[in-house]
DNA sequence: CAGACATTCAATGATACACTTGAATGATGT
DNA sequence: ACATCATTCAAGTGTATCATTGAATGTCTG
């Protein structure tokens, strides 16, 4: 008796982790740390369909990790709450900390950053109220749409290199994007910097920002 | 190119989720929390044959969860560090926090101990250097014998039955076990309870104490 | 160096999961 | 009430994982 209450506790655990254990989830719940969105949206960012969206989130949300509402005709689906985005934090930190493979591959994205580190949300917050820090968002319109950190200017990485010509090789560059899952800003940071620019990836993107209690600007 | 990266990188942290991601694991993991173990112990341990546990360890390892090394004939693994730990706390509050099913079964366990909060380490702690309160230790003697509280008495739930006559209705009794994952102490605490004494269950178990920097006795 | 021992590897069958396709549900708005 | 739309369900297929069995590996001991 008391073993079965035992392995039914293990199982609940076990169909959290589970929930994770997914890239396609992993890409989900990165998405829907940005802020709620519907079905729909979520399978065009992802690049999954609807239904096999529509499954991987109810999955999530067997595990607890998020929540839906109805709104009008589509359902939104939503982050349950912080924990959730800890949870992700320490999972990284884990693979990070762990596997050789990880770092290999972040090597391969920041190769033209090398070894810098990225400056800290307390830094930047810093630098802000000192002015004289250019901040950009590397992500899409619409999802710099519904937050961003205040001052910050959109881009697209397709974009970027139009915007080069306007950047000074004295101005003090941050560059930001979805947060530690998304290699956005890795890629800009590389860019920028292989053009003589002084360019710097903040750490975490704009939900760590928010979870921080920050102000987040909407447009 | 870049799309190939971030899947990859999603693969990574997808592959360290899927490690905690099976019961089985999640027991090993338990046992290797109360010290450094064998294959062939952690198999009598949690009921696996050798050749299962060796491919879930395996598992572990890959992502980089515990680390192995050999010592004579036989290969012993530990845990590899706190973060581990950590993690699986992370995941507990989780699954307890989002799980109605979770609560169902804890409160299956703590019939008897109806809505007793368990008490806190430091509070033990600070019990402890006050005397006068009796610790149970609730583990099979080998794990208790690898280390446990100061000053604790390792019982068995099997004989704890035998301890009851000892005890007196004003002793401050505390049980704990191995840990969040462990049910023992909760079982402990209801039939202590059930037999008209005061006895709570510590938050958390040896690795948590341990974890905490307090001090350790081995036998 | 051979035997003994603990662990790991390899192959099998059973189960579960991811993704696709097509149909069913259920709320909305005319 | 009906048509419409987004979402969900259900069935099917291919792949991956788990547990078991028996063999192979590698390390100590005589």
């Amino acid at each position: 008796m008391s073993i079965d209450l035992k392995a039914a506790l293990l199982e609940e655990y076990a169909l959290v982790a589970r929930a994770m254990s997914a890239p396609a989830r992993l890409m989900l719940l990165e998405q829907l740390a940005q802020g709620p969105r519907g079905v729909e949206g979520l399978a065009d960012k992802t690049g999954l369909t609807i239904a096999n969206t529509s499954q991987h989130l109810q999955t999530l949300r067997r595990a607890g990790l998020v929540t839906s509402c109805r709104n009008g005709k589509s359902v939104i689906y939503s982050m349950r709450d912080d924990k959730t985005l800890v949870f992700m934090e320490l999972l990284r930190v884990l693979a990070e900390r762990n596997l050789a493979q990880v770092e290999k591959i972040l090597r391969q994205l920041s190769e033209g950053a090398n070894g810098l580190e990225a400056l800290s949300r307390d830094d930047l917050a810093a630098r802000i109220t000192q002015g004289a820090v250019t901040i950009l968002d590397i992500r899409p319109a619409d999802e710099f749409a519904m937050g961003h950190i205040p001052g910050a200017v959109n881009i697209s990485l397709q974009d970027l290199e139009l915007l080069l010509p306007d950047l000074s090789p004295e101005a003090d560059i941050v560059a930001y994007c979805r947060g530690p899952y998304c290699i956005y800003a890795h890629q800009a940071v590389a860019t920028l910097r292989k053009h003589g620019l002084n360019a710097r990836r903040l750490d975490g993107g704009l939900p760590e920002w928010r979870a921080d209690g920050r102000k987040v600007a909407t447009a």
